[in-house]
DNA sequence: CACAAAAATCTAGCGCTGCTAGAATAATGT
DNA sequence: ACATTATTCTAGCAGCGCTAGATTTTTGTG
């Protein structure tokens, strides 16, 4: 009978989400501290051990969270960039990324600040990280060296402003001028 | 009795540091998921609730490393500007700033990474962090908003630099044309 | 020096964590 | 209808941050 083993597969797969889902609500919710084998159990309504059928650890399913959300985060970088003009993409970009950043804090910090599992710049990179990395380089241009480098670059400025705002380390006030200085800069950017 | 009462107080004030210091190595070679209350009274061969009567609890401790960090790395990046021509102020400090959180990835995280109830752009931020802040303005010129925003600007992208390097989130090979690249926008930067 | 008061320190334990072995239950194929 | 297999749960381990209360050490006084 292969409807039942495939039926059995699909509610294994709906289950795997179900966990994901969960945890990524159970963090945004609560911090990812309070996401914790007992809570996250209760709120799938099964037990711990259920929990490791599907994932190796915590940090798997922290994991998984954090590819999600940059799929996620990937096809806003698109949308955003696809409705402005060329000469806005940057900005463009820039402002989705913040703005993911902000609207989704658990899943930025298990994207981008926790401890992970997931290769990034690497043989295996998952093809959705591929994608959001791919959305920055289009900002500039063409897939070339240059704007690969520059777009790591911004990449790196705007996680920084991003976990530094979040962390009250530096202030709400100014963000826009901060925004506008960041862009200005890399605009201004030597062949 | 004076001098027992001093005397006193000063070896608080020692064992005050050794528990900053152990924590710290902990840290350093473990990584701050080792850092246990267990772990760390052992290393000071005291009991735990003697660390309760120096801290409140494990992130009053993990931010006394951090205030401790920041007072380094402020000292390093005012070396560094020192011995550099006012020219190459800024690659100075982005080096000696990248220098310091490669070289101390578990003070870095205290300082900018890990939760803390550190006050950063607030009117409670502790001098040290003051300083560190002021050595990168003063690398662009004298402390205004200009420069202050600039050195904002460049603090973010040094640590989203240093965050992404730390976790294999960007690749280790193209950091020095990175960063080149990096100071030359922020040479270029509009008025 | 002897001894009560005060200070310092430790032992032992609570409720939580991630994780798992083995028991109990449910679904499956004959 | 029943044995087999797959699934799920109960119960527990070792370790966590933290603390109440017992114990030891130090202090100041007669």
């Amino acid at each position: 009978m292969v409807t039942a083993t495939e039926r059995r597969e699909r509610q294994r797969a709906e289950r795997h989400q179900l966990i994901i889902t969960a945890a990524r609500e159970l963090a945004e919710s609560e911090g990812w501290e309070a996401v914790t084998t007992r809570k996250l159990a209760d709120k799938v309504e099964y037990s711990q051990p259920v929990l490791y059928g599907h994932f190796a650890n915590m940090e798997a399913i922290r994991d998984a969270v954090a590819i999600e959300g940059i799929a996620e985060m990937a096809e806003q970088l698109r949308a955003a960039r696809e409705a402005a003009p060329a000469s806005e993409g940057v900005r463009a970009v820039c402002t989705a990324y913040l703005a993911f950043a902000a609207a989704h804090p658990a899943a930025y910090q298990a994207m981008f600040t926790l401890p992970t599992k997931v290769k990034f710049a690497h043989a295996e990179t998952p093809a959705p990280l591929r994608a959001a990395f791919g959305e920055i380089v289009s900002a500039f241009g063409p897939f070339d060296d240059r704007n690969a480098a520059l777009a790591e670059l911004i990449w790196g400025s705007l996680h920084g402003m991003a976990v530094l705002l979040r962390s009250g380390r530096i202030p709400e006030a100014a963000q826009e001028q901060r925004l506008d200085l960041l862009i200005a800069l890399f605009a201004n950017a030597p062949a």
